[in-house]
DNA sequence: TTGTTGATTTCGGCA
DNA sequence: TGCCGAAGTCAACAA
């Protein structure tokens, strides 16, 4: 990654075409070869920019000023006029390590396994998260207040993929005489018209979950300790 | 401007829970009080970022490694737990005088509407711009060659919602004997093949424009002035 | 590869 | 101030 402090006007020739007069800004140049342009405001947004792949040509304009010139496949054109370099500084970051985001499905199974009352009543017990299948692990597996066995599968978005998977689960379950009768909980922030009439054909019950007031409850107990 | 790159790990608590490994990474900090975390890839997302207004305090954590706590009004949290520092520079840049940008629907209409026969032939008219219709304007009113009116829907991409749009206009322009019959014409710098098919079902034309060469036109009609 | 959809969307216009 | 729609949307995922 580079990091050029400098002053320059910038144009932007492709989609739209973009100016920006003289300046004093940040230019990006990630490894992966894409520029950005930064002003001292927008956290997130440069004020210029070019997705990789492109390529960057460092040259010399007619009046002999540096000009950055970044290209891609397209024919969009990022024109860097540089008056005056302030800082020019080039690090070694390495590849980023995978998952970025812990997705919101992790945690709610996570918050889920710590209140499984929310998916019944007070009587529920969790028996274990990801409860280990032949076909893959059921998100959770709890008992009712009166002992039946529950099978819960919990998505961000509930549509009807999540609910076949969950059927699949059920069949599964169904066979093994330990844990046989066992019913369904799709839980879900949201649950799509056409997968909750599927799920509640086969029997298995919708639960729409509140995230936030999980959350809440959540750091509630967490600060009891 | 601050940055600063460094080995960090980094933990989002708000509208979701995000968690980035340690790793080196650019900690971009503005002088709005944005931060945002960049790895050597995309130019134009951060990994994480809070956005303005925030404020960002130093200091350690238990084990005494640094830890910038970003936090804003609304609760949410940015913690930025930092192993190695190794860069850390400041820059002024002063407030950006601002983007100057053509949008390209905007700019489109306008060019169609100085060049009406890249719509037909030589003898097609403008009538107006932004043909005010009581469920809203029509980019474009002209009269062809044999002086029937042609209402003309622009879009950057072509797609089904667009012709969804010209058809209302169309069936209520139609209304009117002054203008009736109204035909169609669909414009844009490339058209989806659905929305090409249901615009030739219902007899509007579908006209794919060059944004190019009508701007190159434009610039050469300009070059005679 | 193409299309669809969500996003910590952001950003602007307009009522 | 809030809704609605576009964005050089971007980016992930399904078909």
């Amino acid at each position: 990654m580079r990091l050029v402090i400098a002053r320059c006007s910038v144009d932007y020739v492709g989609r739209l075409t973009a100016h920006l007069p003289l300046a004093t800004r940040l230019v990006l140049v990630k490894a992966d070869g894409s520029v950005s342009v930064h002003a001292d405001d927008r956290a997130y947004k440069p004020l210029n920019w070019m997705s990789p792949p492109c390529s960057l040509a460092e040259g010399t304009d007619e009046a002999g000023a540096i000009l950055w010139t970044v290209t891609n496949k397209a024919g969009e054109r990022l024109l860097i006029s540089i008056a005056e370099v302030l800082h020019d500084s080039s690090h070694e970051l390495g590849v980023d390590p995978g998952l970025v985001k812990d997705g919101v499905e992790a945690h709610l199974q996570e918050l889920l396994a710590e209140q499984p009352h929310v998916l019944g009543d007070d009587g529920w017990r969790l028996v274990r998260r990801e409860y280990a299948t032949a076909i893959g692990p059921v998100d959770l597996l709890c008992r009712d207040s009166a002992g039946a066995a529950v099978a819960v599968e919990i998505k961000r978005r509930g549509e009807i993929d999540g609910v076949e998977q969950l059927t699949r689960y059920l069949e599964l379950l169904n066979r093994d005489p330990l844990l046989a009768p066992v019913t369904g909980v799709f839980a879900a922030q949201e649950i799509k018209p056409q997968a909750r009439v599927l799920a509640e054909d086969r029997g298995i019950r919708c639960v729409v979950v509140d995230y936030d007031a999980l959350r809440g409850v959540d750091d509630a107990e967490a600060r009891l300790f």
